[in-house]
RNA sequence: GGGAGCUUAGCUCAGCUGGUUCAGAGCGUCUGCCUUACAAGCAGAGGGUCGGGGGUUCGAAUCCCUCAGCUCCCACCA
């Protein structure tokens, strides 16, 4: 075979997926099989991918692939979701820049267009995925806004309709004036931003002193309908009980109120209060009965309300305002302030708390079922910690408001009649229907119902995923719910743990009784190696897709099953991609090694190749459980470390080299047997993490008639566990052929000169591998001997002495010195533990075991420094 | 303001309920090698008083207290 010494993937990777999805591989369905299921966290239909994707969908894949070679029915839903707010921002922009406006369009012309620019760009992220080598069942691919999933949603919203948890009204919400919509709490970032604390001058009335007011939004004196301080403020006291101010520029009249929830501390302890536009100042408009004056438009210009600065921007109004309040002498002082203050995740506007008819979900019933199966591990999370996050979250949950001022999405099916009133209905027929039931009028037509205008958060799509990709919510009872649900793994990053992870097992427990999912692995958040976060604006994040075309997928892979632990932060760093290539270049070249073997039918096998193949099946069974452990644990980039020293150091770092026949040699066909038998277990244990670079060999390796394809081959499994002793001994024969290596270093002896060993042999001298000590140092001879050998340089390993006879080459000052060392080292170890055990506290109160091991440290030591005693006493 | 977590070799991290090779791994660094699988490689080496201090214990990287620094989540006093 000739093949080039350097891996290429990229000549391979396009070849095996196809061959993949030629072969429907990544294809399930139900049958009698244990069903493995994972469903994608789906990205935006119209995203790119990036590293974060890279790494949540790395590990879903490695999750998969091996579930499917452990004969699970292995099935991976991919889809993508319709992501409300971005997606409609993007068509808006877009339009924009082609110089329609979106308040030119109607709903449905406005729609068409959306459509057309989701099917132009959706999905190309999916299409991404493929480079990855992601095993997605690609004929499941869904999309959240597509007729299974909305029909679902609909369904969904009705019934919880029906069961009043649905409700509708005026409520302080966090609204978006660049989309014009409302959000979530937790659409709602907060970042410190530097701005001013400005101190208002109110004059009293019928007095010719007046109060002086910090705030940081001056505009919203515009709304101003009371002032407050706290009642047991002195400095206050001189007010009387009614007394009333006069808002500054504006000139309202308004009460003076007082409660406790003002803090005397800050700024003056006078508080205005503007109930239309703050969270607070509503609660307390509520309390004291205050007119609410909304001084706003939907898009965050001052309104027509006041009759002042009609038209002018939320900040451009700031500006003027302040210059106004100067000249008029009401502005007494400015200061420069730090605050929090709430941003839109999506757009990145300024939130504006706003009072608003929406539609909300009354979460409490819903969160109890959810809260419990996490804590009482129905569903584990990996790392627990995140259990903590979880329950406080979900112990102070608030209503969802699920209504969105948008048209990208699944519309209310809530139906207004026209003598008030509405109906809510899965469709307009129903809702028609029920219209003629609730008004006794038999006459009303579709024509006389007009539907709420407004969408449905993304997420109330999305947190149906694990059941409606099985379309279970339309059909609860098919097969394929039935079957695959609930999933076993969900990958997925701790920031859209109430987003999403929550919703989705109070989801779950409404509508099929039970969890989504076994497992959470929450992944960290992809940084560069300076530990900033990835961002298109530093330009620190790479493209993915550059990297797989640079390294291969496999090497991609790699890199980030290197940088990641559950739950840390993964500090990425292309040489780790670098690292990954260089892997499987090494698999690559064992490859090319072992593929170059001629074997020799009549040639019995050698004592060396005996040994070495039994040693190292005794190391495959000790990793193979190993890795399976961390596998358990979901350590996986463990499990891959594993892997990788396994491939690179125990198996082509020490088998190979022992085992390869000389130049132009034959092998023996047993030895060649075992070999490309452990070679073919390694492919396989490797397969999930590097699905490429393994493919390409396996299949030339052709172990096993009738499997296809790796893909579908069968991990490695143990039936019997590793002999520890086999291993402890071989250890022991690979120490003594490091020391002969680093004589032959210090003496400057190639490899290729021949040289001979004398051994004073005991019970630790591993006789059993002479014939391997032999072939890996070019010894021609290993000789036991009674006596030392004075003109020799010599080694100690464990008590057996050991000898390379050198002629003139000796340097005695120099072993002198180095021996000298190892005993002073020795008897300091020595020292310590006859510590322990002349205490007698420690022989009493340690376990025997500790003891009895501590007895045996001061034997082996003992034995070591007699050793070595001996050797110096000869030189 | 409340909560969670982190601090171990130059870098990224592992060290589970205190006691075998408890001070480790990978990468990087340094030294020597183009030895017919691989220089994307091979053989070696150096490197940390486990953030500071105190305590519990026969024994602490590991448990407790405390101080310092960092990160994240929640709340949102204008």
């Amino acid at each position: 075979m000739q093949i080039a010494d350097k891996y290429s993937p990229q000549q391979i990777e396009q070849k095996w997926y196809d061959f993949w999805i030629e072969r429907n591989l990544f294809h399930s369905q139900p049958d009698q099989r244990e069903p493995y299921t994972i469903v994608i966290p789906p990205p935006n239909v119209t995203g790119m991918l990036h590293m974060g994707h890279m790494l949540n969908n790395t590990l879903q894949d490695v999750l998969v692939r091996r579930a499917r070679m452990q004969g699970k029915n292995a099935c991976w839903v991919p889809g993508t979701d319709h992501a409300s707010i971005a997606t409609e921002a993007k068509v808006v922009a877009k339009l924009k820049a082609e110089g329609i406006d979106k308040s030119s369009l109607t709903r449905e012309e406005f729609l068409a267009h959306a459509w057309e620019w989701k099917e132009k760009h959706g999905g190309i992220i999916l299409k991404q995925l493929r480079k990855l080598g992601a095993s997605c069942d690609w004929e499941r691919t869904c999309f959240t806004m597509d007729d299974a999933r909305s029909e679902g949603v609909i369904k969904v919203f009705c019934d919880l309709f029906d069961k009043g948890r649905i409700y509708r009204g005026v409520r302080m919400v966090n609204w978006d004036p660049a989309a014009q919509t409302a959000l979530s709490d937790e659409e709602v970032v907060y970042k410190e931003s530097q701005g001013k604390l400005y101190y208002l001058r109110y004059k009293v009335e019928g007095s010719d002193r007046s109060i002086i007011v910090a705030t940081t939004r001056p505009e919203t004196i515009l709304g101003d309908t009371a002032l407050c301080v706290n009642p047991t403020d002195e400095r206050y006291r001189w007010l009387a009980d009614d007394a009333r101010v006069v808002v500054p520029l504006v000139g309202r009249s308004i009460p003076v109120i007082r409660d406790e929830y003002v803090d005397k501390e800050f700024g003056t302890g006078a508080l205005k209060v503007t109930p239309a536009h703050d969270v607070n100042d509503y609660m307390l408009g509520e309390k004291y009965a205050l007119q609410t004056i909304d001084i706003f438009n939907d898009d965050g210009t001052i309104n027509d309300k006041v009759g002042m600065y009609v038209g002018m921007d939320r900040f451009e109004c700031r500006r003027i305002i302040e210059g106004d309040l100067q000249a008029a002498g009401l502005l007494d002082n400015v200061e420069p302030y730090t605050n929090n203050v709430g941003f839109s995740e999506r757009t990145g506007a300024a939130i504006e708390p706003k009072l608003s008819m929406q539609w909300f979900l009354s979460m409490k019933e819903l969160a109890e079922p959810a809260t419990k199966a996490v804590m009482e591990d129905t569903i584990k999370f990996v790392p627990t910690k995140y259990k903590n996050t979880y329950r406080h979250w979900m112990e102070n949950i608030k209503d969802w408001c699920i209504s969105r001022q948008l048209w990208w999405g699944q519309r209310i099916p809530a139906y207004y009649l026209p003598q008030g009133g509405y109906v809510v209905a899965e469709t307009l027929a129903e809702a028609v229907e029920k219209a003629r039931a609730k008004t006794g009028d038999t006459t009303l037509t579709a024509a006389d119902l007009r539907q709420d205008e407004d969408v449905l958060d993304t997420w109330f799509s999305s947190w149906l995923w694990p059941i409606s990709v099985f379309d279970g919510i339309r059909r609860p009872d098919n097969e394929e719910i039935n079957y695959y649900y609930p999933t076993n793994d969900l990958v997925t990053g701790p920031d859209i743990i109430f987003f999403w992870v929550a919703r989705m097992i109070m989801a779950g427990y409404e509508y099929r009784g039970r969890e989504p999912f076994g497992n959470v692995y929450f992944t960290g958040i992809v940084r560069d190696k300076l530990g900033r976060k990835m961002s298109k604006q530093l330009g620190n994040s790479p493209d993915p897709l550059d990297l797989i075309e640079k390294y291969g997928a496999d090497g991609m892979r790699v890199a980030m099953m290197l940088s990641t632990s559950a739950g840390n932060d993964v500090m990425f760093d292309e040489a780790l991609c670098e690292q990954g290539r260089n892997f499987a270049n090494k698999i690559w070249n064992a490859y090319r090694l072992v593929g170059g073997w001629n074997v020799d039918d009549e040639l019995p096998q050698s004592d060396n190749n005996r040994l070495s193949v039994e040693w190292f099946r005794q190391v495959m069974r000790r990793d193979i459980e190993r890795v399976d452990e961390a596998f358990r644990q979901y350590r996986i980039s463990e499990a891959f470390m594993m892997l990788y020293k396994l491939f690179w150091d125990d198996f082509s770092g020490w088998y190979l080299e022992m085992v390869k026949p000389a130049y132009q040699s034959p092998i023996d066909a047993d030895t060649m047997a075992a070999t490309k038998h452990f070679f073919d277990e390694l492919l396989r244990l490797l397969h999930p993490f590097m699905p490429f670079v393994t493919e390409e060999i396996w299949q030339d390796l052709a172990p096993e008639a009738g499997c296809e394809s790796i893909v579908v081959a069968r991990q490695p499994r143990i039936v019997e566990t590793a002999d520890a002793r086999t291993l402890a001994r071989f250890d022991l024969a690979r120490e003594v052929i490091s020391s002969v290596r680093n004589i032959r270093k210090q003496k400057n002896i190639a490899q290729k000169d021949t040289l001979t060993m004398k051994v004073m042999a005991d019970e630790n001298y591993p006789e059993e591998y002479a014939p391997v000590i032999a072939k890996m140092c070019n010894l021609s001879s290993i000789d036991r001997v009674e006596e030392k050998d004075p003109a020799a340089a010599a080694f100690i390993v464990k008590t057996a002495q050991y000898f390379i006879p050198l002629a003139d080459k000796i340097d005695l000052e120099a072993e002198r010195e180095k021996l000298a060392a190892d005993l002073q080292y020795l008897e300091g170890f020595l020292a310590s533990v006859m510590k322990k055990l002349s205490n007698e506290r420690f022989v009493q109160s340690a376990p025997e075991k500790v003891v009895a091991n501590e007895r045996a440290k001061q034997a082996d030591a003992e034995a070591k420094i007699a050793a070595i005693k001996e050797r110096l006493a000869s030189l």
